[in-house]
RNA sequence: GGGCCGUUAGCUCAGUCGGUAGAGCAGCUGGCUUUUAACCAGCGUGUCACAGGUUCGAGCCCUGUACGGCCCA
């Protein structure tokens, strides 16, 4: 929002702060701050659930809460308020015989919806058999200014609702509850990583060379060392270093930054999930990551069975199974004879209207074909295995078929949600395997890896056999929580800025920092 | 990057054929001791995203820009 000057301001701002210098006046601190609640609203409802009004007024419980004033419904002498904390709504019911007509009248006169406030009070169930608290004493915390949305149509404004997030929470239930689902997918998660002792480690957000996947970096800059740095795209090579460590069990979820295009997919920050377990082999990695999500899906929602837009999506384990050649056959209508070699990959793809790369090998084709011919049809959770050895440069080939990558994918709802696979613990190859990439870019692949020296030598001091999962966090949310964008799950999703100002802020304070 | 759509009061939205801005909620004043989108009486909320253009006259037509949404790459 641009400065205003106060007579600019909705008519509802200047009310309000004229109210607060009347409350200064009267000697009142709108702003204090020693209040302690000892009850939230869902527990009251809990617990008195099955009392009627005349047990609670016997038993006269008493409660104390503090939270924001949503709704306010005042007669001469009495007034309904609905309070709102962190847990739910209460009702709170304000008469004049409680309190006095002065204590009565700041409740009709001062108190607003937006504003938050302790109470203390007792139990009581109104003649229509709502839950509220009488309430015997007050105390105004703080004075909201800003008038909150509609109160029935609430905040449906999509920008408005990224933009100002805080707004969108105390408005919508629905946002509140994706977003407490997403803290408790994410705790679940680290609650299972301990049980399975793996160990949780933070690894540089500063790389020097960004590895680990196919991805634009963004580009920083070190003022003191004068120096270049990319955000890390992913979080593997670092991971896989501890492994090489000691570390047999390692896991790191955080955001990583990617230079991309944003989209209901995709914003430049997201969370990755990666785990690496030494002696693990790609079963091992499917029914663990089975086992993650099955049982995440268990612990928070109590079920195995989400819905999502018009599918019922079930996760109990085992997850189907196929190989990416057998999705091809079985899904994407191809035939053995398609899949011949790179002439017969041509001809498919000409038949079916796929344009493919011209620096395509025999392998990007063959997963190009897959991800348009079965990645639509992939609803319910699925492991797709065995890759093409060349889209999978940091993969383990199997023994007998080195052209084969120990590689899966599962795909939920046509996402791909997470990647699993052996690692390629053979620094020779791992060197050839860079060196390969390192021609691909100059063949024209801009999603090709640096070659990083680094990473070779920890190889070359032993990296056990070990087996490695990535998981898309974002992804994984939005589909267990019914979201269709991934603005629905991102507390702040990449906006540009409101005005052409901020862009000259952030300017300013990188001269600063340089100077 | 391309296509389509949107931007009007604090919020949700209407605005006819181009004739100078409208409703509900919220707010303000008054009334009301059991409301559940409380009710009754009264008051008005405004850089119609921004900048140009056409026109006697633009929220409406045209051009550009910004921001956002959806789809495609």
């Amino acid at each position: 929002m641009t400065q205003n000057t106060s007579t600019d301001l909705p008519v509802v701002i200047q009310q309000r702060r004229q109210k607060i210098e009347e409350l200064r006046a009267q000697g009142v601190n709108p702003f204090p701050n020693d209040f302690k609640p000892s009850d939230f609203a869902a527990d009251l409802h809990t617990k008195f659930a099955e009392q009627d009004k005349e047990a609670l007024q016997a038993a006269a419980h008493e409660v104390c809460v503090a939270g924001r004033i949503m709704l306010k419904r005042a007669f001469g002498k009495l007034a309904f308020l609905q309070l709102q904390d962190k847990t739910g709504r209460i009702q709170l019911e304000f008469t004049v015989n409680a309190l006095g007509d002065d204590g009565f009248k700041f409740v009709d006169k001062m108190l607003d919806i937006g504003d938050i406030v302790g109470v203390n009070g007792t139990m009581t169930r109104t003649n229509k058999g709502e839950l509220t608290i009488a309430v015997t004493s007050y105390e105004l915390l703080t004075k909201s200014i800003r008038p909150l949305p509609d109160k029935w149509q609430g905040l449906s404004d999509v920008e408005q609702r990224y933009r100002q997030r805080y707004v969108d929470l105390i408005v919508n239930d629905e946002s509140r509850n994706t977003f407490q689902k997403r803290c408790q997918i994410l705790s679940t998660i680290r609650q299972i990583m301990t049980e399975e002792d793996f160990m949780e480690v933070e690894t540089p957000v500063l790389h020097h060379q960004a590895g680990g996947t196919t991805a634009k970096p963004f580009i920083t800059e070190h003022n003191a060392l004068d120096m270049p740095f990319n955000l890390r795209i992913a979080l593997e090579l670092h991971l896989k270093r501890l492994v090489v460590g000691g570390f047999d069990r390692v896991y790191e979820m955080a955001r990583v930054f990617r230079n991309e295009g944003v989209s209901t997919r995709h914003n430049p920050e997201f969370t990755m999930f990666e785990s690496y377990a030494a002696y693990w082999t790609l079963q091992e990695n499917m029914q663990f990551t089975e086992t993650l999500i099955s049982e995440v899906v268990k612990r928070v929602f109590g079920t195995t069975t989400l819905t999502f837009g018009e599918h019922e999506l079930d996760f109990s384990a085992p997850f189907k199974r196929m190989t990416m050649r057998e999705a091809l056959i079985e899904l994407g209508g191809a035939t053995d004879a398609d899949l011949e070699n790179e002439q017969t990959l041509d001809a498919l793809a000409a038949k079916r209207g796929i344009k493919l790369e011209q620096w395509a090998d025999y392998g990007h084709k063959f997963a190009t074909l897959f991800e348009e011919l079965c990645e639509p049809k992939l609803i319910q959770p699925t492991f797709i295995y065995d890759f093409p050895k060349s889209t999978s440069p940091l993969a383990r080939t199997y023994d007998d078929r080195p052209e084969w990558a120990e590689r899966s994918e599962l795909y939920v709802h046509t996402w791909e949600l997470a990647n699993m696979f052996s690692e390629l613990n053979d620094p020779q190859d791992q060197a050839e395997r860079f060196a390969a990439q390192v021609e691909q870019a100059k063949a024209g692949d801009d999603e090709a890896m640096p070659y990083d020296h680094d990473y070779i030598r920890a190889l070359e001091y032993g990296m056990p056999p070990t087996g490695g999962i990535g998981i898309g966090i974002d992804r994984l949310v939005m589909v267990l929580t019914n979201s269709p964008s991934i603005r629905d799950v991102l507390l702040f999703p990449h906006q540009r800025p409101e005005t052409p100002e901020q862009i000259n802020l952030t300017k300013v304070e990188n001269a600063e920092e340089a100077a």
